[in-house]
DNA sequence: TCCATAATCTGGTCTATACCAGATTGGAGA
DNA sequence: TCTCCAATCTGGTATAGACCAGATTATGGA
């Protein structure tokens, strides 16, 4: 609208951008909506919401489901070489944590986790699926994979606390070593309707195999994070 | 447009993840073009972007500005714990690395870097600026800072190589400890640019902090990656 | 006061079209 | 054969509408 040679939603994004940082509006506060913005800035509607999907991308502001365009939350910082609980580093950091079982259930491993986990196809496995919320927002579903033979009786515990915090002092586990994998991913499916977000929105995805001492398959944890709610942080050979 | 109840462009979505896979189309090779697609599948070009973007989203395929769309090669695993240089573990997965120093120079400490490093504002610090390139793909570029009291004339020698193992080898430092941060964002800006991306394109951050055993600031280490380019890959508690 | 319902507001999806700018290609001329 | 330039192809940007479905709000009756 102004400068030359500029698309004008990334000069949107930008002006989007300057009148949210000097309105200072605050965390999960609304936007106007997408029409009374296209009025405001002289444009379509089409060109408003490429402005605001980079500011999504940004991880600036999310979108709730047809009610509106809301400010960004801090992001939470999280180390998922630790065992420390989610609701633990989640009051350390200020915020507000909830936990949400969805199902439990006792199955059978299916061929993908044998592949990684070496138990048998078809070995009974404690399956755990909850979604995890900081200060009332859901930012991420979570799928538990638990070997039953280090922890029977597990899923008649309450599960909207600490799994491991319960494994290690209930069953006396710990793990030896352990696999992470993280990478971006898009959230569809089950994982995009449980955060209530639409298909296809950016996510980050966080695995942890975890085995004990003697090699033996304790847990899969398989994490499917907002894009825009966490900044994974790890201090590396430090006794701090 | 023939199931009910799911939108146009996620039926496309799928039809398309099918007809790639089907297809067996291999890495880096071309899809037919938007407009091509929108009679094939009689729709219009908007709604079959809409699908584009959300293979893009999944990783599944990536543009290439104003080329056209194309099947993503396999993500690349990543270990940013350990101090193995790119070329290494690029080759060892059998892909062909190439590193592009885009400028390198002595500048002075700026106060963000000040505030994370502990050095005094306006001390000498080197910047390299680097692309790095898989199978001639750029999937990343890299500031580094480095602490030029601890490695003089470092920025005679070449810095298309690993920089940690130069400064292994010449200058005999090895980081004590470091913090490592990790977060989605939105490339855009220099790094967009010069990854060849459209600005908002969805990246992965990763920060490495690195100070020796005097707690001295060594280097920092701030890579911008396509999304779709990696896997981060940890192993924790193992002498594997 | 409470609750069911209707009106309204929101973003989500989709069509049809236009023009732009960079990338590629093909052909003419040296 | 080579080089340069024009034509063409590509995705990128933008307009102007339309209708849908879920979420919220207002309303009116019990």
């Amino acid at each position: 609208m102004s400068r030359t040679d500029y698309p004008v939603y990334l000069q949107l994004r930008d002006r989007l951008w300057d009148w949210i940082e000097t309105e200072q509006l605050s965390s999960q506060q609304r936007l106007p909506s997408e029409r009374e913005l296209s009025e405001r800035f002289h444009t379509t509607r089409v060109t408003i919401r490429q402005a605001l999907s980079q500011l999504e991308a940004e991880g600036l502001i999310f979108r709730s489901n047809r009610r509106g365009w809301y400010v960004t939350p801090e992001r939470l910082r999280y180390d998922p070489s630790r065992d420390v609980g989610f609701n633990r580093y989640v009051t350390e950091q200020g915020f507000c944590p909830r936990t949400e079982t969805l199902f439990k259930q006792l199955t059978e491993v299916p061929p993908w986790l044998s592949e990684i986990s070496g138990l048998d196809v078809g070995t009974p496995i404690y399956h755990v699926f909850r979604r995890r919320y900081v200060d009332e927002r859901g930012l991420l579903v979570e799928h538990n994979y638990i070997n039953p033979a280090h922890c029977p009786g597990l899923l008649s515990e309450s599960t909207d606390l600490s799994i491991w915090q319960m494994l290690r002092e209930k069953y006396d586990l710990t793990p030896e070593h352990r696999d992470i994998e993280i990478y971006p991913l898009a959230l569809k499916g089950l994982e995009a309707e449980a955060l209530n977000v639409n298909q296809g929105a950016a996510g980050l995805y966080i695995q942890r195999l975890s085995f004990d001492q003697r090699g033996d398959f304790l847990e899969l944890d398989r994490e499917y994070w907002l894009h825009d709610a966490l900044k994974i942080s790890v201090r590396i050979g430090d006794r701090h």
